[in-house]
DNA sequence: CGCTGGTTTGAAGGTCGTCAAGAAGGGTGG
DNA sequence: CCACCCTTCTTGACGACCTTCAAACCAGCG
């Protein structure tokens, strides 16, 4: 089984020995975190950046009120906090929702590895810019779709996401999070978005069982949904 | 009157003459667009980056039921098109709302300096990532405060991002947009936000006048905002 | 002076949140 | 293995927030 950053990578660019060297070069120290633990937190100054290989986490912001809002969901293969890296506090913070497995990515190494192999440089910018897009469809399902239409077109997301990972099928697949958390994510009440999902699955489009969603009229919900998975497709542009 | 980018930067770096000699070089072709064209739309494959020197702009996407949602407001100094520039297509569209006055960015000679004066090529990435955790405290603002919390929020930043920039006082601004793009920023509509403007002003938060505001309550705003700008005061990383 | 785009207001209804409480599942300890 | 707990899910009633539809008003501009 490949090494996932390489594999991540991969999909936009052929790397020679001596990028792929760069490349594994800047992971190190793998660790296991338990489920329900911040990574880091909202303000924190020293922290690092990670690629996720095992589990479920996810980005957040809180509010001054008490509310809670998701940023995005993250799974094996995803970045966390690699976005705000730069920032001298973190301006979010990230939680591990099961039990998780990270490596660190070196910055150091980053930063040098954008003068030693551009290629390999431009190929993570490349894959943030991808993560920026993904965030910025979310405001955009938050902003103006209705709590269905968001609903449907969030898990016509994760679907899609999952899939090009080559992490589950794109119409069935396992979500783990709970209602309260998909709540916070799609900025409506927990109690709300249950009775969102009694509706979907009343309108036959998609099933519920044990944290696993099947969607069983995939025409049905991309139409309900409107949704157009151009923001996740995207490719390197030629070039660069 | 210096340099609009190395303004910019300089606020995060000071710079040799050889950057700076970099940074004025990653400027061409200044130009000028009319008011409500679009510099580019979404689904655009050959399109630039661009730095705005004069004028408003704001960055949107459409949905397939025709609604729209502004995902950010964009000012002098802001950059248009940047952080989605290493993608094949473009994810969202940008149109100057004013008559607006810009300079091309060049994306190969921005490439180039991470290799030569990597020093500019990060100033240039903690300026975008920055840009990021606005559009990240957007959708927050969005997804968990109600209507005129979130308004309030939204001009207090706007307040703030301007005196940043130094275009403005920061409780004392022009914003020449109107209700509806207001309102498609803020994921209302036209008419909601227009009570909810006029609640702010008979609680005497905020006056408007010909497309001025005067925030004449700051406190009360920012506590009902539950406003914190740290995500706008970001610094670059000591050591990057 | 009439057009046009933007603002303001009213009335009615739908979506969504709040409060409250019961049901279902998973883990733990007796 | 069962009783008990806690978390999550589910449902109902009610009200607030926000949208929709409709129309009047206003300012700038040809």
């Amino acid at each position: 089984m490949p090494n996932a950053l390489l594999r991540k990578l991969g999909n936009y660019a052929h790397f020679t020995a001596d990028e792929v060297d760069c490349v594994l070069g800047l992971q190190e120290n793998r660790s296991t975190i338990g489920k329900s633990t911040d990574i880091f937190h909202e303000g924190q100054e020293e922290r690092g950046a990670y690629l996720l290989l095992d589990g479920w986490a996810f980005a957040y912001k809180l509010v001054p009120d008490g509310g809670r809002q998701v940023i995005a969901f993250l799974m094996p293969g995803d970045f966390l906090g690699l976005r705000s890296i730069l920032l001298r506090v973190s301006d979010h913070a990230v939680a591990t929702f099961t039990d998780c497995a990270v490596v660190s990515i070196s910055i150091d190494r980053l930063i040098a590895a954008f003068d030693e192999f551009p290629r390999v440089g431009m190929a993570m910018l490349w894959s943030i810019s991808r993560d920026e897009a993904v965030i910025v469809e979310h405001l955009v399902n938050i902003g103006r779709r209705g709590g269905i239409e968001r609903t449907a077109h969030f898990f016509l997301e994760m679907g899609k996401r999952l899939q090009m990972a080559g992490l589950a099928h794109e119409h069935d697949f396992k979500f783990p999070f709970s209602q309260y958390l998909l709540a916070d994510a799609l900025g409506l009440t927990s109690i709300h978005i249950n009775r969102v999902l009694r509706e979907l699955r009343e309108r036959n489009l998609i099933e519920l069982k044990n944290r696993n969603i099947i969607i069983t009229d995939v025409p049905g919900l991309i139409d309900l949904a409107g949704f157009d998975s151009d923001y996740l497709d995207q490719q390197l542009r030629p070039g660069a």
